[in-house]
DNA sequence: CAAGCATTTTAGAAAATACTTGAATATCTT
DNA sequence: AAGATATTCAAGTATTTTCTAAAATGCTTG
C-alpha cells in the first residue's frame, strides 16, 4: 500500500464521519441528545419529525458511532457517544456562527422575534451572589446535568410556580443552547411579572465542556 | 415565521458549512493549509488532483468562508480563513480517530510501514534540555510558523545536512500532523545514521492551538 | 401466549447533488 | 503580445440522499 492510499483511505475516513453530521435533521438531533438521553418518539417530537425518520437518522448517527444506545423495557434511549462527540459539535456550530452571514441574520432575527432578552456569560456572574440561576429545560434534561447552583423550573411550569423565585435576585435562565428559545421565552414571562431576568449566552453543553476544561 | 422555520433554517445553515468539511479532497487541503498558504498548484501538486479540481474544491471552501485567497503578482494564496476553522478541523479528525475503527486501522497499518517510529507528547518534553527539536516540513512551511525553539531541515534535505544536528541529543522530529509521514521517514533516517529520535504526536496544527489556549 | 407498545426495517421513487476531466477563458506579469 | 497561473464551462456519470408508508421485529405485561 502507498502512501497516497493511506491518505486517501484517512481522509475518506474523516469525511465518512463528517457527513453524519452534515444533515440539518441529524444535527438538531445531536443538538437534542447534549442535553441527556432521548427515546426515539421523544426526539420524533422535538424535531418535528416522523417517528420512522427518527428512526433512520439515529441508525446513520449510530452507524458512525455519534451516539449510542441503551434498552430499558420497550423504550431504546439514545446518547452522544462521549464528548468528543459533543466538542466536534460545539467547534461546527460556533464556526457556523462566527463565519455564516444566513445563520447570523437568522438567529438575529429569531431572538428579535423572542423578544431579544438580554444575554449575559456564566463566567462573568457564576460567583456574582446577587444572582439565581434557574434551568427551564424539562426535568429530566434537568436530572441528566444541570448548574451546580440552578433551580430547576420548565418553562410551562413557571406561570404557576413564579413564588419560588426571589424578587430581589436577577434572575439568569439558561436552556440548551444558542438555538434553544426556552430561555428567551422565560425572560420574557418573568420580566411582565416584574422580575429582573436575562439569559445565559451559554447552553448546557457549552457549560458541560467549560468545566470540564 | 415561526420557531421551527428558524430552527429548520439555523440547522440548515450550520449544515451547508458541514457539507464544505464532508469530502476527502476538501479535508486534505484543510490539513494542508493548517500549515500555511498555499498556491492552487502547489495545492494540486500535494494532494495528487488536478488543477482544475483543487480550484473548484478551494471555490467551494471559499464560498463556506472557510479558506480565503490573497493576489500575489500571477499566484493566488489560499489560507485558512481564521481560528475556529482549524479548531473544527481538528475536532473533527480527533473525533474519527478516536471512534471510526477504519481510520484507527489505517492509521497504525499507515505507521507501521513508515517503520513505527516512537512518538512523544509536546508536554511532557517541551522544558527537557536534553532533547532537540527538528522542523521536517518544507522552509516556507517552517517560515509561516513554527515552535520556537525548533531548528529547521526539511526531511529531503536531511542527508545531507546531518552534521548540523547534535549527537548528544535526543532528535524529536515533527510535521503537519498525524497524517503526515515525514517526521517518520526523518526518524527512520536519522535512527540509521546513528542518533537517538523520536516524533512528536502533535502536528503544527495542534501545536499552535495548544499555545493559544 | 396474546395483546400492546416502541422501534426498526424495507422498498421505492423522486430529487438532488457531487465529482471529475478537458477545453476554453480570464487575469496578471514581464 | 507572450507566458504563467487560475477559473470557468460543459458534460456526463455516478452516487447519494431523503422521506413516506407499510410491514416486521422485539420487548413487556396481563
Amino acid at each position: 500500500m502507498k502512501k497516497r492510499d493511506f491518505k486517501d483511505s484517512l481522509y475518506e475516513g474523516i469525511a465518512g464521519i463528517t457527513k453524519a453530521f452534515s444533515n440539518a435533521n441529524r444535527l438538531e438531533i445531536i443538538d437534542l441528545l447534549a442535553n441527556g438521553e432521548k427515546t426515539v418518539e421523544q426526539i420524533a417530537l422535538q424535531t418535528a419529525i416522523s417517528i420512522s425518520n427518527a428512526s433512520q437518522h439515529l441508525k446513520a448517527l449510530k452507524t458512525s458511532r455519534l451516539v449510542k444506545s441503551r434498552r430499558d423495557g420497550q423504550f431504546i434511549w439514545y446518547s452522544l457517544n462521549g464528548v468528543k462527540v459533543m466538542s466536534a459539535w460545539q467547534a461546527l456550530r460556533d464556526l457556523a456562527m462566527e463565519h455564516a452571514p444566513d445563520v447570523q441574520n437568522t438567529l438575529q432575527q429569531f431572538r428579535v422575534s423572542l423578544g431579544n432578552a438580554q444575554s449575559v456569560s456564566f463566567q462573568r456572574e457564576y460567583d456574582n451572589t446577587s444572582v439565581f440561576f434557574l434551568d427551564v429545560r424539562p426535568v429530566d434534561e434537568f436530572a441528566a446535568g444541570h448548574l451546580p447552583n440552578a433551580q430547576s423550573i420548565p418553562v410551562d411550569e413557571l406561570p404557576s410556580r413564579m413564588a419560588e423565585l426571589p424578587r430581589d435576585k436577577t434572575i439568569i435562565t439558561y436552556c440548551r443552547g444558542p438555538f434553544c428559545s426556552l430561555a428567551d421565552e422565560a425572560v420574557q414571562l418573568l420580566i411582565a411579572n416584574g422580575f429582573k431576568a436575562m439569559r445565559l449566552e451559554e447552553g448546557f453543553l457549552d457549560l458541560t465542556l467549560l468545566s470540564r476544561s
